[in-house]
DNA sequence: GCCGTTTTCGGCCCGACTGTTTTCAGTCG
């Protein structure tokens, strides 16, 4: 599938044009064709294939040709154009804060400035200061801005930025007096990544809010601290923005700062073709305000129901709404149980039991153990006769607690020749069979992966690409064809809920359902502080518009017991 | 470069902030 790839391209020429102050809008066109492709949950050869690129939102007589170009030759020679013409080094220090394409030329041209080195040293000579247009604060202001740059990381991951921004709503909380506070952007939508945290809160005292906010514990640097509007760097080096807003124009303010952008620039256009204007503050007719204090009034004043933040990321979700449908998908106490949860028996760190109490106290119905299989050696995979022994305590400590059904499970490797690492006498006795790929990451993966979906006593296929979202492509895998034979044998897919794995991700999840796979919910857990992270998995399957019929634990014990044994009849 | 229940040409989302200028360009979210 070539649409990342595509994507990517068309996104690097949008920054080349940019650079050399091509039209914006021209700019804007390359831009929101990538967001579009990358967001396609058909593989773009096909509906290359189909002769069908231009019904693709974004995609004019221009675009098409160059993905026409591309698909055929393997080559876009306006691409390489874009790219030879501006280097690469160049093209990164936009991602510097303050410096933009039109100063980045300006520095280009006349200091022949071509990559960090270069432009640090303009500085320090006071060149880039003698520039027209160029005054002391503005040089700070770059200097600043390359400071940051060096150090900030990449974007962090949801679950990482989940934790960090309740510890802080926690902490400001307990020092001030707030009205309703809650976490907006990226984070609220459930994004994998996460750049900034976005907090919106309203209160009596919005100066006091952002006085106590920008003395938090835990601050590394104060960026701005006005009087509705405060801008810390935490010491994990994450920018966190908090901004106070009125009562009456929360909701606004809500459906503005949780984006995404191409969501919000949507519902902007169509409120103007129908005489309204959407802005942070409100919905205006004229300068008459008519919605604006829940998010709620926001859609209602385009006859929409209100969207599910996880769905607003113009995928199609605004053109249904406005058709006057909605999308049930799946809620957070729909789970009644976490299918893939290792124990002491693996590597994981707690005794079945004390899974069992803290799985009831979390209100769950059941939990399965999946602990590892014999050739995982690393994670202590168990025998096939370790397992017969953990199956007999599983059914033991079933009759001891009441209330919380144990289902005796295994993450059964799939190892490099293809086969199982279990016999199938052995895969009989487990309620559930969870086939997962651990090594062998470039070995004819999709074929093992179909192999195993085959054999009927196998269930589930855990985190079916192997990305790691921080550090690990995935392994060479056909997604698609996997998708397919998952749905053609009734095998679930696992959305792991770890939150360095989040696989499937959304795209693939929705992919998926428009193929008619089902799927599972798995924390991967191997200690219970980890349990919390269902909500993870569960913000990737809202993203990926799956609804509570799709997912094996939103249903009872009995029915998810029948569900998976279909496939073995 | 895209797009069209006003349009095949002339628009293209919206506002805040900053810094350098005297009315605005550049940057950001």
């Amino acid at each position: 599938m070539k649409n990342y790839l595509i994507s990517q391209m068309f996104e690097k020429m949008a920054d080349s044009l940019e650079f050399q102050g091509e039209n914006p809008f021209k700019v804007n066109a390359y831009r929101r064709a990538a967001r579009v492709i990358v967001s396609l949950t058909e593989d773009i050869e096909n509906i290359w294939k189909m002769g069908n690129l231009r019904e693709v939102p974004g995609v004019g007589e221009g675009i098409a040709k160059k993905i026409d170009e591309f698909l055929k030759t393997g080559r876009m020679n306006k691409y390489e154009e874009a790219l030879s013409e501006v280097p690469d080094t160049l093209i990164k220090l936009m991602k510097i804060q303050g410096l933009g394409p039109k100063t980045l030329f300006l520095i280009n041209k006349e200091l022949g400035v071509k990559d960090l080195e270069d432009l640090k040293k303009v500085i320090s000579d006071g060149s880039l200061a003698n520039l027209p247009s160029m005054g002391e604060q503005k040089v700070n202001n770059i200097k600043r801005g390359i400071e940051w740059f060096l150090h900030s990381k990449d974007k962090i991951l949801l679950g990482k930025a989940y934790h960090l921004v309740e510890r802080i709503i926690e902490e400001l909380k307990k020092r001030v007096d707030i009205e309703d506070i809650t976490p907006a952007g990226s984070l609220r939508r459930m994004n994998e990544t996460v750049g900034d945290i976005d907090i919106l809160a309203t209160g009596n005292n919005p100066k006091k809010i952002i006085e106590e906010f920008t003395s938090l514990s835990n601050i590394a640097q104060v960026i701005a601290c006005g009087n509705t509007k405060g801008s810390i760097i935490t010491k994990e080096g994450v920018q966190v923005d908090l901004r106070i807003v009125d009562r009456s124009s929360f909701g606004a303010a809500l459906q503005y700062f949780t984006g995404s952008k191409s969501h919000n620039i949507k519902m902007r256009t169509i409120a103007k073709e129908r005489g309204l204007k959407i802005n942070e503050y409100g919905v205006f007719k004229d300068e008459e305000k008519i919605a604006g204090k829940t998010e709620y009034e926001v859609y209602q004043s385009l006859n929409m129901k209100w969207i599910p933040p996880e769905l607003r990321e113009d995928r199609g979700e605004i053109e249904l709404y406005l058709e006057g449908q909605s999308i049930e998908i799946i809620q957070q106490n729909n789970i009644l149980g976490d299918l893939h949860i290792h124990s002491v028996w693996s590597d994981g760190v707690f005794t079945i039991e004390e899974i069992a109490l803290k799985a009831k106290e979390y209100g769950y119905k059941y939990v399965a153990i999946c602990d590892h299989s014999q050739s995982v050696k690393y994670a202590g995979g168990l025998t096939e006769k370790e397992i017969v022994r953990q199956i007999e305590e599983i059914r033991e400590i079933n009759a001891k607690i009441p209330g919380i059904e144990i289902l005796a499970g295994s993450e059964v490797d799939i190892k490099s020749n293809g086969n199982l690492d279990f016999s199938d006498k052995i895969l009989e006795k487990l309620d559930i069979v969870i086939a997962a790929i651990h090594t062998g990451f470039k070995q004819n993966v999709t074929q093992r992966i179909i192999t195993a979906m085959e054999n009927p006593l196998v269930n589930v296929i855990a985190h079916p690409t192997g990305r790691l979202i921080s550090s690990r492509e995935g392994y060479e895998v056909d997604i698609a064809k996997v998708i397919e034979k998952a749905a053609n044998t009734k095998t679930f897919l696992e959305i792991n809920s770890y939150f360095d794995r989040l696989d499937l991700n959304d795209i693939n999840c929705r992919k998926a359902k428009e193929f008619g796979a089902k799927f599972t919910l798995g924390t991967d857990a191997h200690h219970i502080d980890q349990f919390w992270t269902m909500k993870l998995g569960v913000g990737v399957a809202r993203r990926g518009w799956l609804s509570k019929e799709d997912i094996l634990n939103t249903y009872e014990i009995e029915d998810l017991m029948k569900y998976l044994k279909i496939k073995r009849q």
